[in-house]
DNA sequence: TATGAATGAGCATTCATTCAT
DNA sequence: AATGAATGAATGCTCATTCAT
């Protein structure tokens, strides 16, 4: 009789592994082995879970999007202007968790130029993010063009965060997020 | 007296092989023989120029970077609001050479992770980026804050290179010039 | 569970290997692959055994040492002079097995001047030698000073094991035997 | 009109400059960049004077073997006795240019294992050596057997050394010069 | 004579992957 | 399910050697 395993739960464990050790040595730095250590396994258990590395890699980088995915829905309460404050917030590098999905996205986003499969997740996960910003702010009333805008908050969120990854000491947290302050819709300013 | 060689052109065609090696095929895909045959030459002579693969990553990154600059510098005779306008419409990947340019910073970007020099390349650039579009910035009239307006437009940059760099079918030039002209100060605007 | 493998047997078997390796091509000639394929694995396997090179090397000098010490211990039920006899008759390179085994220390001997552990492989072993020898001869009572008679014995034999490796024509080994024969204490003398 | 230069003597600098570094970081280290260096020179330059690597290490070795013999020569005026002892005190490493003549040796010793001119070289050596102490012993009226005498006072010698070469701190010059005492032919003692 | 650019084979080492147990 | 032994291709790098200048 086989030992029951949560095969989704095992996944999401070397998954979180994975986006450890990519954010502690890079891309280059994550072999199978180094992966499997940081989860508490060998290598040939890997192997059950992931037909090879590639998979593995690209379902880290879709789990590493799915964790703010999943922020999101939490905020269903909230009203849009706020949602959208909350959403664009949590999506900057200000903490520890944060800074890994960040890495690990940029990270991967390297890999991508040689491998379609990340390509196409990251290409998916931006569409996602676009259409999500984009129904918070169609249902706000001062926003002339949502899709427009959308596209506004996205770039601006991604350049204070590319920013704040690479120079760290010059952007702490609140100079992030004054810096995402000055660009937001009145309407989703806290005062 | 041996072959007489230019050895800083030799070094930035070597450099230039690597970028294209990369576009091509990541980071991982850019092996010291993949580059060398790019260029026309052995691996050996990689390392008459190079001492190890990372100064010469090193320095694609820094002459990818440099190239840019360079951009930067032969609109010294156009209007401020014109220079920032240039300025960031020519960051943006909407030919070839910007879209070699950009996927190579953002693949060295993830090396970035596990290479000091590397990350300390790419945080000096953005500083250098910054201070050249707050001095523009500063000579505008229309323009309050020059340090915090400079951040804002970064971001809608990088936020609008990266889409189109993951996304280059939804991003053709075209939307990518709109979508920066949204945020331009309107000083800038060619209208 | 995977195949079962004895690592120490393993281990042993391929530092063997290394030194048939080293005694037929010198250290220059012993490559891991050849090392690899003398001992009928691949490279990658050697890596599973030991860390690196280095390693190897030192745990084949240290084990073509100590094949020298195992022989020592067989000998307790000897008189001391009958000890000492056969010991230093079993360092002289008189057969296939003691001149690999000398083969290879001279050969790391070169290889130490650049090796720390090496080095201090080949230091412990002679520390241990002596002390060995001086135990013997402290038990023999026409031995004046133990420890100046030790030092003689290790030199008349690496002396004649030194000539008798480069020059194995002229020192075939009755040769050797009798010039042990004409250094030793007269106690040790079988006749 | 080429410049004028002695072929000879600059062979004998770039072995000396060989020897040097050899005795520094081993014959692994001593690449033909790194003599030439040494040398004061391109390695162009080494191509020269020396067809290939192993004719200059063989010249080297040969170059180092030579300065015994040199220094033995300029003793023509001492009594045999003292010729003897002088020969041998010479041989053993207790100064700097000894000990880089010791480790040259003993670090192309393991080379001559896979290179058969080595070899010759030191077989060669070894021979001239023993039978010059030969001489000296046959003139000498207290020594019955001098071939047999002056193979034991080799491996006296060759004992000493060895013993020092990687035991420098246990085994300074007096030391080195005492052991020699206690085994050199009474008539050789200076007192 | 001397240089140093260029070669390309060879090296130790890393690593994803396979698979017997 | 899990292990870890074994594979072998690929990598960055070193280096003796060749040769145009």
């Amino acid at each position: 009789m086989p030992r029951i395993v949560d095969v989704d739960q095992r996944r999401a464990e070397l998954a979180e592994a994975a986006a450890r050790v990519i954010a502690r040595a890079g891309v280059d730095g994550a072999s199978m082995r180094e992966i499997a250590t940081e989860a508490g396994w060998t290598t040939g258990t890997l192997v059950h879970y992931f037909a090879n590395k590639r998979e593995l890699l690209d379902f880290t980088l879709r789990a590493s999007i799915e964790r703010r995915s999943a922020r999101r829905s939490e905020r269903s309460d909230l009203s849009p202007a706020d949602a959208l404050r909350a959403t664009l917030e949590s999506a900057l590098p200000t903490d520890a968790d944060t800074r890994v999905h960040w890495i690990v996205t940029v990270a991967l986003a390297g890999a991508a130029a040689s491998d379609d499969d990340l390509a196409a997740t990251q290409r998916e996960a931006y569409r996602n993010y676009r259409s999500y910003l984009i129904d918070l702010l169609a249902a706000m009333p001062d926003v002339d063009d949502a899709s427009t805008e959308a596209e506004r908050l996205i770039g601006l969120v991604d350049g204070i965060a590319l920013q704040a990854l690479f120079d760290p000491d010059a952007w702490p947290p609140d100079r992030q997020l004054r810096a995402l302050d000055a660009g937001l819709p009145t309407a989703s300013l806290t005062r």
